[in-house]
DNA sequence: AAATCAATGTCTATTTTTTAGACAATAATT
DNA sequence: AATTATTGTCTAAAAAATAGACATTGATTT
């Protein structure tokens, strides 16, 4: 038995991830579909049990919405706006009861939702070919979005990606945090594209590459023969 | 009649407020103090109204707490841990709540106070002299004490403030909002000060003033005679 | 009134870091 | 063997940060 009963979370609080990934050299954002006469497309999130950490509870709500764990994960910033109130759900309310119903929401449960709640932004980073989105209860699909052409979301949830973008900019070198997005392996360049991705604008191969050498995180490995024609980069990996 | 009722606010959501002032070249914190026959100290909080922004409710609870409003206040982080109770307060609830009935607490609303809560962080830079801060209602005082030797807080207030600087170390430079710690018009060396006590070293004093004078922020005004046996100072004016 | 003192304002030299330019090395193709 | 497209790395130039030096100045002392 799967039963929602609101009364077992903290009340309007909720937690909403924007997931960052990285795949043909572009930034993208995991953004589960909702499945309705009107989709609607909505950041992963949830709410936080009565005697569980935000952390925590932020960790078991990608893994349930998403199926991922053990991953970088941040809180960035709260979003409170005083009418901070699903609109999108409300007016769609009678067929998301009915779809609900199907996994045991409590009726309520319903009323609650259309409550005004604030939200804690936390944002993690994954390396896409690590990770294999499942499909969560109330989710039609879960897919990958270029982070400069999302679909249009619900509420605040533009805003929250923008402002989750922000943060990991400010943090991409600081903290070393975007070799999170990358595979076990890889090569100089494709360390670069990812930076390039993420700041939406080029960068200087030969000081890019002293700078990232520099920073004493990588491992040298063997060269990389891609069948080009030209010489082979190495790979890399990273140290911590 | 200014009662009390927890029904009014956002469950098991607080908000507590770091408030930075500087003098005699020290950086300091202001702390209330709850009147009980072992006195608390900490920080000054409160609660969210149901239909307010947790931004608002950031100003509005400084202001009752304290008296002070139209300052810089920024949001800087959520504390949750699962077991973040006011245990302090838990100890002397007896006390406490015959203390609090004299303006009006509800019954309902002492227990609600020994809940879980989460609370938002918000921090605020102040000029000490242009601030008078009013005891609150349910304090004895509020007293200005360096971040360096502060007293015993209660709950994880000590870590809140810990943090709080940390943000301020981070802020400081990018954001220019150090000079809200300054009164009106004030010497390099004042700044210099400043300076030094937030991130507790000195700086180099020809380097630093060149460093603010090319920010560009500063209006050089007439010079400050003093009386010192020294070439006069002049003094600035931040002009943002 | 001249010498002294303590702190200020500013300049220059030095060092370090960042940025730009150049070129040899190399793996596959022609 | 020559060509091609990248890669790895070196050096020069520019910019920024750091350190050292000194003349200025307002009051005090002699």
């Amino acid at each position: 038995m799967n039963s929602f009963n609101s009364k077992n979370y903290l009340q309007q609080l909720s937690i909403d991830c924007v997931i960052f990934g990285y795949k043909e050299a572009e930034l993208k954002v995991l953004i589960p579909k909702i499945l309705l006469k009107k989709p609607l497309y909505s950041l992963p999130g949830g709410f936080i049990y009565l005697d569980e950490s935000i952390d925590n509870a932020a960790m078991r709500i990608l893994e349930e919405r998403t199926g991922i764990n053990d991953i970088y994960l941040e809180q960035y910033h709260v979003f409170g706006k005083e009418n901070r109130i699903n609109k999108d759900l409300l007016d769609n309310m009678e067929e998301f009861s009915k779809q609900m119903n199907q996994i045991e929401l409590e009726e309520n449960g319903i009323n609650w939702l259309s409550n005004r709640f604030v939200s804690i932004g936390y944002y993690a980073l994954v390396d896409i070919n690590k990770v294999n989105p499942k499909i969560g209860k109330m989710d039609e699909s879960v897919e990958w979005y270029n982070v400069k052409s999302l679909p249009q979301l619900i509420m605040d949830h533009g805003e929250m990606v923008e402002k989750a973008l922000e943060t990991l900019r400010r943090n991409l070198d600081e903290k070393l945090i975007g070799f999170n997005l990358l595979p076990e392996t890889f090569t100089m360049r494709e360390v670069q594209e990812l930076y390039e991705a993420v700041y939406d604008k080029p960068f200087a191969r030969n000081n890019f590459q002293k700078k990232i050498l520099d920073l004493n995180v990588l491992e040298r490995l063997e060269k990389k023969f891609t069948g080009a024609a030209n010489k082979a980069p190495y790979l890399y990996r990273f140290l911590m």
